[in-house]
DNA sequence: TCCAATTTGTAGCACTTGCTACATTTTCCT
DNA sequence: AGGAAAATGTAGCAAGTGCTACAAATTGGA
């Protein structure tokens, strides 16, 4: 195996570090046991820890995107109610549900401005609300750029109730947001 | 001055500074300057570190209250969307968006499963639904409940969306979310 | 005034952090 | 086979972490 292969390989057995662990775990000795090598090959494949955790958070960014589009492709179109309630029921989906929990940490960790979840954060952030907004119907541009800005803080804040109290009140908050309605989306 | 009237005069300059700076420089050392005093002293005074920093979290949270409690005083009610358009705009004005900035960093803090931040955000989050929920006119009491969580959940939210994007797109999705129809709260 | 309790400073411990210097082994090309 | 380059292990550094032992100073009550 060469040196990229080996990070590449890191990278995936980091990515599912992360998925499972959070970012609660993340010092260099940890993620090097994760990737099962020493710290010091870690450091090898990768620049710094920073360079390390962008890699396998950029992974993840990359596969869930493959299965939102999966979700919803490109062609279908769904009107705001709709788009709310399949973007939450994903949040709830036990395929799903990791990743969002990893985005929400990796969201709070860019609050504490720290650096590579800053930067991360926002790519992610700005390809979910391009994904959201390609996939809404009615409404003008204008509406569905604000649509989709809408619904991601909707989802954000979800994860977010989910974890300040418990999964019961999240529930409720996502049913009540199904029964919303949008004026100026036909 | 007693050791409890200088663990209070701690706490408020704590408050202060965690106001200020947010989570990013809560080491020890770092809480002692802010406070004014040595680090030895600042474990005098407060149990632990994270003694401390409950301490000043909950100070905020109290101070919060009133603040809430003068914006939108018990007797008023108020139908969801203009909820909706109340607590968003809270966000937004100069005297309490450090408040909401710091509340966000403090769920961050929980997501990553760390104390004390885990407890308080609990805590806080329980005060501000019962607040929502006490302010909400029209709808039967379930909707109202729900309601509450889904405000809660939509303010968490574009709190966060200012964080991984920027003020502008947040205040888009604030104002996409005051067009909102709520049926059954006539 | 004297003694005990409270308060405070000094110094440091044991540990974790990200990262690196250095030496050695392995690989690969000619 | 030989030599350069790549790969890897050993060991450790300097800084920072929360916290504490110990002794000195200060205070307040009798």
């Amino acid at each position: 195996m060469s040196k990229l292969e080996k990070r590449a390989d890191a990278t995936r057995r980091l990515a599912a570090h992360l998925l499972k662990t959070g970012l609660s775990q993340t010092s260099l000795r940890q993620l090097a046991t994760a990737a099962g090598v020493s710290d010091r090959m870690l450091l090898y494949y990768f620049d710094s820890k920073a360079d390390a955790l962008a890699s396998a958070l950029g992974a993840i960014a990359g596969e869930l995107t493959g299965t939102l589009e999966a979700a919803i492709p490109e062609g279908r179109k769904l009107p705001p109610a709709e788009m709310i309630k399949a973007t939450s029921g994903l949040i709830r989906a036990p395929e799903t549900k990791a990743f969002f929990y990893l985005w929400t940490e990796t969201v709070a960790a860019a609050a504490r401005g720290e650096e590579p979840y800053r930067t991360i954060a926002n790519a992610i952030a700005e390809g979910f609300l391009i994904w959201i907004e390609s996939r809404l119907s009615g409404g003008d541009t204008k509406a569905r750029r604000a649509t989709a800005a809408m619904i991601l803080a909707m989802i954000d804040g979800l994860a977010l109730l989910e974890i300040c109290t418990d999964e019961k009140r999240a529930g409720m908050a996502a049913k009540q947001m199904e029964t919303l309605e949008h004026p100026g989306f036909d």
